[in-house]
DNA sequence: GGGCAATTTGAACATTTGTTCAATTTTTCG
DNA sequence: CGAAAAATTGAACAAATGTTCAAATTGCCC
């Protein structure tokens, strides 16, 4: 069977968020894709260096989404709509709830240097795209001139995190609707001072 | 070598805070705790049967501490204190900003059933926790008494959960303390009304 | 000290893992 | 068509893993 490197990648993803990058086993991506063992290696050069190109382009989706809700005409519908998108996902894509870039996180010292270079790249480019985002939000006036975007953005993201933790937890949805509303709400609340004890 | 129950719980936490639970290898902690394979065995009946133990314990010893910042005189102050001592760890200890069992999460699905239920067990201990909180913060007038205490105990954790990894991926640890400034007015700020759009 | 129980030892086992490579099949192109 | 090039196959390998258990050691009580 024969794919073009997005569908690989994106049928690898999928595995990759489901089990984590250990539980994944080689022969679990051959098998999901039908591919034999040579068939693999001939693309990539290892498991390490197909993660590394999983994680790049997860990072890349994620930025471009984040870049999108900037430049939405509200973009604090837009970002609200990008938190449900992402945290509400129904029960069969349940494991979507969680972050990949967190999970491999959690399982960092088992990468080799290169992937987890990636990764931590990839890190980085969701909080570049958050940043962008409170650039979007600033000119809209949702948020004082006076506060640096990179901080909004490191903001944004942790909520972000923790919410996707939550809305995997979550029994119940509505739950998560209501953390959501509270983001809302802070996102257009008080900012702490630079320098100010 | 012999060890207490508890000295023998903290280095196994230890091992599987700094690596996750399927990096840790049972020579890992065999090495780790001088002990041979067949002692280990006849204290835990596996390796899945040990991780349990070290989670409950985990959760146990961060349930207490929570308490603790509840009961406080001034529940405000406390939960700051507790954010700075969890998230501002020196370098060498760096791994412990990261969530034990956030990680655990992350590999949920290589974990047996026992093991996987104290995990979800242990989050809602840690839930629980911060409801407690919310409720010494609720006596102390921080927050409106119209508020259910679990649902600023889910945001306290969000929050938790997002600046763990914050403070795990951030070079600058003042970067931190500001959101965590921000965590405060959030605190005092406006929450959403249960039923309202 | 002697004998019984409990604990500890460490070699060994069965699986699973990522990876390789010679042989085979498929594709390319004059 | 036919030969060279490219891609695919699948058996095999070496290393690592969780776990077991008969033998050796230690601890305890009379």
């Amino acid at each position: 069977m024969i794919y073009e490197q997005t569908e690989l990648l994106d049928k690898a993803t999928e595995l990759f968020w489901q089990k984590g990058f250990q539980a994944t086993s080689m022969r679990d991506i051959q098998q999901a894709l039908d591919m034999r063992p040579g068939s693999l290696y001939a693309r990539f050069s290892g498991k390490a260096d197909l993660f590394e190109k999983v994680i790049g382009h997860y990072a890349e989706q994620i930025l471009g989404r984040l870049e999108g809700v900037a430049a939405h005409e509200s973009p604090l519908n837009a970002c609200r709509e990008f938190m449900m998108e992402e945290l509400i996902r129904p029960a069969e894509k349940r494991y979507q709830r969680q972050c990949l870039l967190l999970n491999a996180l959690a399982e960092h010292d088992k990468l080799d240097d290169g992937a987890k270079d990636a990764l931590f790249q990839a890190m980085q480019k969701l909080h570049q795209g958050f940043a962008v985002v409170a650039g979007g939000l600033k000119n809209a006036g949702v948020i004082d001139a006076g506060v640096p975007e990179a901080q909004v953005g490191q903001w944004l993201q942790i909520q972000f995190v923790g919410l996707r933790n939550a809305a995997f937890l979550a029994q119940d949805d509505s739950q998560v609707t209501l953390l959501i509303e509270k983001l809302m709400l802070d996102l257009q609340g008080q900012w702490p001072q630079q320098g100010a004890v």
